[in-house]
DNA sequence: ATGGGTACCTGTCTGC
DNA sequence: TGCAGACAGGTACCCA
């Protein structure tokens, strides 16, 4: 489900609702990707920072309470990365009802219940005591650049590009060079962009970079406005479903009239992922 | 380093 | 109605 525009819109509507949260306990449901790696238990008592967002990955401070005397084997301060997977959400309430089938995870806190729901179980949540430390450090590490980073332009774009020949769309889904869009924006974008999307990257000039990049940005940002794109499932952490799904020009829409020439939009599969684009609107 | 494939898991929809 | 198969918003990991 998500990518970078949903977990914006989470983290959005989640952030200062959070903000200085203690946490009074854990619940589990069934294992996520990975084990949480410390002891639910050992949460109780902290307060929640700033929910920060890197890429898909949510980050949520937390730190021992002031005054408190968390006992020496217990850790003091470090926080929860959490990755929503390809089926997650995020929902903070002050009355969650019982845990579904599909509520994995619940930070109970004094602002509301945390509540992660999540039927594919492909999301994670897991603590380290920084995003420095293991086992954050690992999962960051690969992680290309943010979208809307005034460091990424058109040449450091061009320069990541010019060394790779897999297909762009590809490229984009990988997220090693530019982290934030999935199977919707990335065939979104690279139609704004009027690139067809079995371009190999090193065959891609500087001038399409920068018109890449601009549809991107646009395409993302349009798409946090909106709310992100509800397909099925996604709603933000007060319940609202997005919007973006009804503007989409490509995605979903194989065999439909091309919004801007008329022409049969085509699906293709790359890497095992389905792919959309206009055949006439975007070259080569 | 790059590329390709597989794996994780559950639900929904399609076609026979 | 039942059932097999394809497909779904992601990404870590293994091998060539």
């Amino acid at each position: 489900m998500p990518e970078l525009p949903e977990v914006e819109v989470t983290r959005a509507s989640l952030a200062r609702r959070l903000l200085g949260a203690q946490v009074v306990a854990v619940r589990l449901g069934k294992p996520l990707r990975w084990a949480m790696g410390c002891e639910p238990a050992s949460l109780a008592g902290m307060r929640a920072g700033d929910m920060a967002r890197r890429g898909k990955y949510l980050w949520l401070p937390l730190a021992g309470q002031d005054g408190g005397v968390p006992p020496p084997e217990l850790p003091r301060a470090g926080g929860l990365l959490l990755h929503l997977g390809m089926s997650g959400s995020l929902n903070l309430s002050d009355a969650p009802g019982p845990a579904g089938p599909h509520d994995h995870f619940d930070l109970l806190t004094d602002r509301g219940t945390l509540r992660l729901t999540d039927p594919r179980r492909f999301g994670a949540v897991v603590w380290s005591e920084s995003l420095d430390a293991e086992p954050a450090r690992k999962l960051l590490a690969r992680l290309g650049a943010e979208p809307f980073d005034p460091a990424l332009t058109a040449h450091s774009l061009h320069r990541a590009l010019r060394s790779r020949r897999v297909a762009i769309k590809t490229a984009l889904l990988g997220g090693d060079i530019v982290v934030g869009a999935g199977n919707i924006y990335a065939s979104e974008a690279l139609f704004l962009a009027g690139i067809d999307p079995r371009t190999r990257c090193d065959r891609i000039g500087l001038m399409r970079c920068d018109r890449m990049l601009a549809a991107l940005r646009l395409t993302l940002a349009r798409a946090i406005e909106l709310g992100g794109s509800t397909l099925r499932d996604f709603r933000d952490a007060h319940g609202v479903a997005g919007a973006f799904q009804a503007e989409a020009r490509v995605y979903a829409r194989e065999g439909l009239a091309c919004l801007q020439c008329g022409s049969t939009i085509r699906r293709i599969v790359q890497g095992q992922r389905s792919t959309f684009f206009c055949p006439v609107c975007q070259r080569r």
